[in-house]
DNA sequence: GCCGTTTTCGGCCCGACTGTTTTCAGTCG
């Protein structure tokens, strides 16, 4: 035993992120009002935008240097991450049945109503507050009424069939991208834009905020309350509506606006809310006033905002494109002028990587999919099938592999323009081995490894596992490394920096996986992945030809992640993409 | 509860919309 040394937990950062939320709303239930509410806010917003765990800063007693934590705060979290348990929240919720934290979660339930429904009628959970709003006991309160009751009713039903859940990116963003071609052709519309966590390319989204300018906001807002699939019209006024959606509970907001006011009205809605507020602030020691209104000097008169670039140029620093406004360092970077200039572009891809045919688990022929490929105007396809291993997807043995590269041989003489790379997505085994002998994988021109069985192995074995497939010679990119899936898995336990240290010792690349309930690695790792120098490749792993899309959302999380040209692979020509993935270091 | 080229106290982003009011509180983004 050594009891004077720190034990990490297994608290992890978004665990922490989620208790200072919690604190914030138990606050809030005890009438604590304001500044302090929102010190816990911003706090959990920081911690859950960290790129890394917080084990070392507690260690080396660094969190105070964390701007929005102060010795209150740093003290409870060390509390929380050193002994797994918080001893200032279990008062707080001491205090409170369970059941309120999660009545908060329903659509214009906040902290002031749930704590005079508790009060004054006894509701502590979902179920009470559906009971007394049938039974007519919420209207018996002052400032509730029946409309308040039928609101409830709605929201808790709306909550159930979305279990809180919050929506994929992939899933969204071709809805979002509908409605906006039908507000661009509102009449008068001069400019319209997605905005919100759409336009951040965070990999989930809550809703979808469309930002538009005309001269009349009218028209425009009837052309979103009348669009085809809208189930409700939730509020509608002088400039903003709010829509659900049939299609998966779906809220849509549109703001419209004079044309003046387009490029700040769009910044501000763009957010994120941590990057905006740090924004005014910096306004603010300029003497400029900004808001969604425009940006106002202190004498009222008001400065020409044009493009949401003119913003950042008038607080001397680069223009931060919208994935990185995050409130994660992109402020520093831009005033020092070192925000990476290069960030990588869907345009810059010359080639897909990680496809599967009918060959393996896939739905589409080697030919449709090269087809779909040259469509897209790419240059060519990694075709990676399945290995022997991988029973459940059709794994391919040695023998159907060299039948294979006959087809894609006849393939490739066939549809010009785009070529078709000769490859597997090898099974990483239990030991770390790779599923085919080397013999065979030498002869490929693309070996990817995944791990697809055995999730359970502990954080010592699977961190052992990959490093152990990193030191094999044959293996040249490192297959969707954490092996979640977003609202339904958990990623193994692995210790990534040591995996990205490996990688970046081995030169073998790391891929960023575009499939929208996959984006593995994630955002936080692809930066941690840059500064180590680790080679990276952007992958659509598609089953079927309409997956090739999904390289769209690589990139983005690859930008998410400060990634720059000249650190994806395949923005490579064909042969120089071969030769690069065959330095090994 | 945090923060400091208005620095150890007194600020802290702020407007739109709804439902319930009859001038405003609560919620949201």
């Amino acid at each position: 035993m050594t009891p004077d040394v720190t034990i990490p937990t297994a608290v992890d950062k978004a665990t922490v992120a989620q208790v200072l939320r919690d604190i914030s709303l138990l606050l809030q239930l005890q009438g604590e009002s304001g500044f302090r509410v929102r010190a816990y806010d911003m706090a959990a917003d920081r911690v859950a935008g960290l790129p890394q765990e917080l084990g070392p800063l507690v260690a080396e007693g660094r969190l105070e240097s964390l701007p929005g934590i102060g010795p209150a705060l740093a003290e409870k979290i060390s509390e929380l991450v050193t002994t797994g348990r918080l001893g200032y929240l279990e008062e707080l919720r001491a205090q409170f049945p369970p059941g309120l934290l999660e009545l908060t979660q329903l659509p214009d339930v906040g902290p002031k109503k749930v704590a005079r429904l508790w009060r004054e009628l006894q509701v502590s959970g979902i179920e009470e507050l559906e009971r007394a709003c049938r039974e007519g006991r919420v209207r018996q309160l002052s400032g509730f009424g029946a409309k308040s009751e039928a609101k409830m009713l709605e929201g808790i039903a709306v909550y159930r069939r979305a279990r809180g859940e919050r929506k994929l990116l992939g899933e969204v963003l071709p809805v979002a991208t509908a409605l906006l071609e039908r507000v661009k052709s509102a009449p008068g519309v001069v400019r319209a834009s997605l905005g919100g966590s759409v336009r951040r390319q965070a990999e989930t989204v809550a809703d979808v905020d469309i930002i538009a300018s005309a001269p009349e906001a009218g028209p425009v807002l009837d052309a979103l309350a009348n669009a085809p699939g809208v189930a409700a019209v939730l509020g509608k006024g002088d400039s903003k509506c709010s829509v659900r959606l049939e299609a998966g509970d779906l809220q849509v907001d549109l703001r419209v606006l004079p044309d003046e006011d387009f490029a700040t009205a769009l910044h501000h809605f763009t957010g994120s809310k941590a990057h905006h507020i740090r924004l005014r602030n910096l306004g603010h020691e300029r003497g400029l006033k900004i808001s969604e209104w425009g940006v106002h000097r202190d004498d009222g008169t008001k400065v020409r905002v044009t493009e949401e670039s003119d913003l950042y140029a008038l607080l001397d620093m680069q223009y931060v494109p919208p994935e990185l406004r995050e409130d994660t360092g992109e402020f520093e970077a831009a005033r020092e002028g070192r925000l990476p200039e290069d960030l990588l572009t869907l345009e810059d891809v010359q080639g897909a990587v990680h496809a599967h045919s009918t060959w393996s688990d896939g739905r589409n022929s080697l030919e449709e999919m090269a087809r779909a490929a040259q469509a897209l105007g790419l240059k060519y396809l990694t075709v990676t099938e399945h290995s022997e291993a991988a029973i459940y997807a059709g794994g391919l043995k040695v023998d159907d592999l060299k039948r294979q590269w006959e087809e894609i041989d006849r393939v490739n003489a066939d549809v010009p323009g785009v070529r078709l790379l000769k490859g597997i997505e090898v099974d990483i085994l239990e030991s770390g081995a790779l599923d085919y002998a080397d013999s065979v994988l030498e002869q490929l021109e693309v070996v990817i490894g995944s791990i697809h069985v055995r999730h359970g192995m502990d954080e010592d074995q699977m961190t052992r596992r990959l490093l152990a497939a990193l030191d094999n010679p044959c293996l040249q990119i490192l297959g969707h490394p954490t092996g979640r899936l977003i609202n339904s898995r958990e990623p193994y336990p692995v210790r990534m920096d040591e995996v990205l240290a490996r990688a970046a010792e081995r030169g073998v690349a790391v891929e960023v996986n575009g499939k929208p309930a996959r984006l593995d690695i994630k955002a936080e790792y692809v930066r941690q992945a840059v500064k180590r120098g680790v080679r990276l490749v952007v992958s659509c792993d598609a089953h079927q030809k309409e997956d090739l899309r999904n390289l769209a959302f690589a990139v983005a999380t690859a930008r998410r992640g400060w990634a720059r040209k000249g650190d994806v692979l395949n923005t490579l020509p064909a042969d120089r993409f071969v030769t690069a993935l065959r330095e090994r270091r």
